[in-house]
DNA sequence: TATCATTTGTTCGTATGTATC
DNA sequence: CGATACATACGAACAAATGAT
């Protein structure tokens, strides 16, 4: 059996390797079984443990999911879903990314104290807020996303409407904010970090698999930062959008 | 040996969650040394491959990474290195990203065609074009980053300077494009993937390492999509930022 | 419904290779 | 050179989930 490819020092990679080539000229198509372990066992002639390794490998690479009882299955290569992250406003109507997605459930309202890491974004310290907690869903292309809108009671004292329904859309709320004078501007954080049980068990999703976390701060011209939203979605099956022009600075600002 | 805490089915997550815990709980620092597998198997009273089994889990959760021949390292938390993604505009001055970095290296010229992800995105087909590659390096921080500016052929010809020097930093090429008379606004799109050794070697970064990518389409509202670059940095050490205002859409348009 | 073969998951034991100190 | 420690590899057994008989 040459093995003229797989040039690993070693045998499980050397396995692994051959087998992803396999799957990338179309012996193992997307969505059909990989040969059992047994069978790999046999067709390399390699221990159990060696092929269990070179599957595990395949999986580290994203390219099979393995099934107790049933096997590895092929995955289907990613299909990514956008996430619309422009902030759109027409007169004084706020459009914000709410409008691909439907709510899953009932959105779900905490009172918290603002952590350190909060703190660090919204600049208030050791503040009493309203946490918003959504579970976003769209049904075109199974995408998960959970939304989480941290409101500090100092804001929401400030305006009735707030006070009384904390529970609206990130939208709204820009709009009710301008319409109270402020004029809007947004800080956007992105970073990816692994996912905790609790995100998998919420968004679905497999066990190595990564996530994408936006926090966006709404920022007053006058009064500073007011609001902080959180949007976390799996890093494989994402893309987020963004369009935006120049920050105009004039030429005596440093 | 009471095992309250570790209440998992298998075994040998039981363990890794159990020196998970230790971790965090500060018996083993940052830094410091894990007990090597033959400790582990004695203290747990656990066979060589269940101890291998935690340490891996460990791995997995970032938490440690395994030296050949020393043992294995408890890492340190993850410090983050802002890229401000915020694009300036001083009179017909831009100001982008590029700003924190040094070059590693001199900017790397080839010729090459627009693949079909790329055109996607800025919307030619097959086209030919100048890739510019850039090495990108913090260094306060260590970070590296990639960076590729595609010019497509089209487009240089219409501008000298382009033409005869296409490796110009990104800024420079806008306020070019602004002198010319472009009015410009950007497209953003990113997303996190699974590192390529490729990636590995020129990052260095480690084996299980995810990617921020980053591509940037520079549109002008009078010609469409111009140019395109693609930023590509750690998953686990970067983070994102951008400052944003809403778009103003009048109401007549849909 | 119940049983059985198949397949992956977990765990044990053991041996050898290789990098570090 | 030798001791230590992780990496790889083999063999074996049982558990648990799946799907078909």
């Amino acid at each position: 059996m040459p093995d003229e490819s797989a040039k690993a020092v070693h045998l499980y990679e050397a396995v692994a390797t051959r087998l992803a080539e396999q799957i990338s000229q179309g012996r193992y198509p997307p969505g059909s079984m990989l040969p059992s372990e047994t069978d790999l066992m046999n067709t390399f002639s390699i221990s159990r443990p060696t092929a269990r390794a070179a599957v595990a490998e395949l999986r580290a690479m994203g390219l099979v999911e393995s099934q107790r009882g049933r096997g590895s299955l092929v995955r289907q290569p990613t299909a990514r879903t956008d996430i619309d992250q422009t902030i759109t406003r027409r007169g004084k109507k706020f459009t914000a990314y709410e409008a691909q997605f439907v709510q899953a459930e009932e959105p779900h309202i905490t009172r918290t104290h603002i952590t350190a890491a909060e703190a660090e974004l919204i600049g208030h310290e050791d503040e009493a807020a309203f946490a918003v907690h959504r579970l976003l869903h769209d049904p075109a292309t199974g995408l998960r996303a959970q939304h989480r809108t941290l409101i500090p009671f100092q804001l929401a004292a400030q305006h009735d409407q707030l006070q009384e329904a904390p529970a609206r859309e990130p939208s709204e709320i820009y709009s009710l904010l301008a319409a109270a004078g402020h004029v809007l501007t947004w800080h956007e954080y992105i970073t990816a970090r692994r996912s905790t049980p609790d995100d998998r068990s919420v968004l679905r999703i497999a066990d190595t698999a990564w996530l994408l976390d936006t926090h966006r701060v709404t920022q007053s011209d006058s009064a500073g930062p007011l609001l902080l939203e959180a949007l976390t979605a799996s890093a494989e099956t994402t893309r987020l959008t963004y369009r935006v022009g120049p920050r105009q600075m004039s030429s005596t600002q440093r």
